[in-house]
DNA sequence: GTCTATATAATGATAGAC
DNA sequence: GTCTATCATTATATAGAC
């Protein structure tokens, strides 16, 4: 899969640079600050460059969307590539900062078809990478369960994770202490070796 | 306690219809789309009259915060009452339409500290309401869990539905159907009365 | 409380020189 | 590819008449 490795392979300096200023942007501030101006101000360019490497903002943003998409995947394989995939799943899901740009892109894919789309389909594809990973510890670990509870657990795993990290960002820490506990208790036993 | 009941009791007429606008239109386009002209064209005023009812945009934000968060909590209390809380309160949890007005806050008060600071409170208060509730339901059906457990259920519960809502609202539903009969299973054996 | 009129700044985007 | 210059549009907000 060409697409999904090597994501700025040819990307031109400063396009990169506009897209991880529009970035950064985005995760200080919303999405609502990416603008024309300040991405540029961001990357230390003209205003007028935006608009020579990206079609309309909307374009920047879904680019911006794609490249993150293609990005998690990137990194997700890398995660569950390690002798304790589940474990380190677990840490990369409740890693602050990857998951808040997230729910930023969420937020603003709610309003734009494009990039719904965009997000939609990441989620999916990350989605089925995790089942599967669930599916051969479970396997690996002789608590084999059948299909349906695999993939009722998996999202389990993926919403406490996901809302741990939003009511962190929010200053709501209500039984996060637990809820990890209880999580991270079930993972040892799924993945128990050194 | 007076702030809870009766939210909307004392306001003018032009006022309320501004922040049912503000609100219809964040939950339709994004915050980003909720700028005075807007917000005045959709109540069917002039942009003037939101200033002449808010000191500012961000304060009116902040009172559509306000005004939802009191909302919430009128609303839970009701769910709460009922003979079935818990499978009330995991209706409603499921709800679209509320719960995604919450994410889109959510993102909102990521960049804003009045707004976050209104939201942070009021999601504490629901779930020590939530958290309340199913330790009532715990002790009533016999299964008398620590509060560690309690504590880390709920954070499950309201975890999981959140999610289902975000994805499903963006077109993601695998796992959705398996997760939401595991929890109503467990639901029914909580409350299983008629 | 609601109106007309207006000030001021920021927005996305384009034309054309180099 | 990057620059200067500029456009039309929209944003928040205020002054003052009625």
């Amino acid at each position: 899969m060409t697409d999904t490795a090597q994501v700025n392979a040819d990307d031109p300096v400063n396009r990169k640079a506009l897209l991880d200023a529009a970035e950064r942007l985005m995760l200080e501030e919303g999405y609502a600050a990416v603008t024309t101006r300040r991405v540029a101000a961001r990357a230390g360019l003209k205003p007028q460059l935006v608009h020579y490497y990206f079609e309309s903002m909307d374009q920047l943003l879904l680019d911006l969307v794609r490249r993150a998409t293609a990005h998690g995947r990137d990194t997700l394989a890398r995660v569950l590539a390690s002798p304790k995939p589940l474990r380190r799943l677990w840490e990369w899901s409740t890693d602050t900062e990857a998951t808040a740009l997230q729910i930023e892109m969420m937020a603003l894919g709610n309003h734009r078809k494009a990039i719904r789309a965009e997000l939609a389909d990441g989620a999916r594809r990350l989605r089925r990478m995790q089942v599967d990973a669930l599916s051969e510890a479970l396997e690996r670990s002789g608590i084999v369960d059948d299909v349906t509870r695999t993939d009722a657990l998996m999202m389990v795993l993926a919403s406490v994770s996901r809302v741990l990290v939003m009511e962190k960002s929010l200053g709501v820490t209500a039984g996060h202490r637990n809820v990890r506990a209880l999580v991270e208790h079930y993972l040892d036993r799924l993945e128990s070796g050194s």
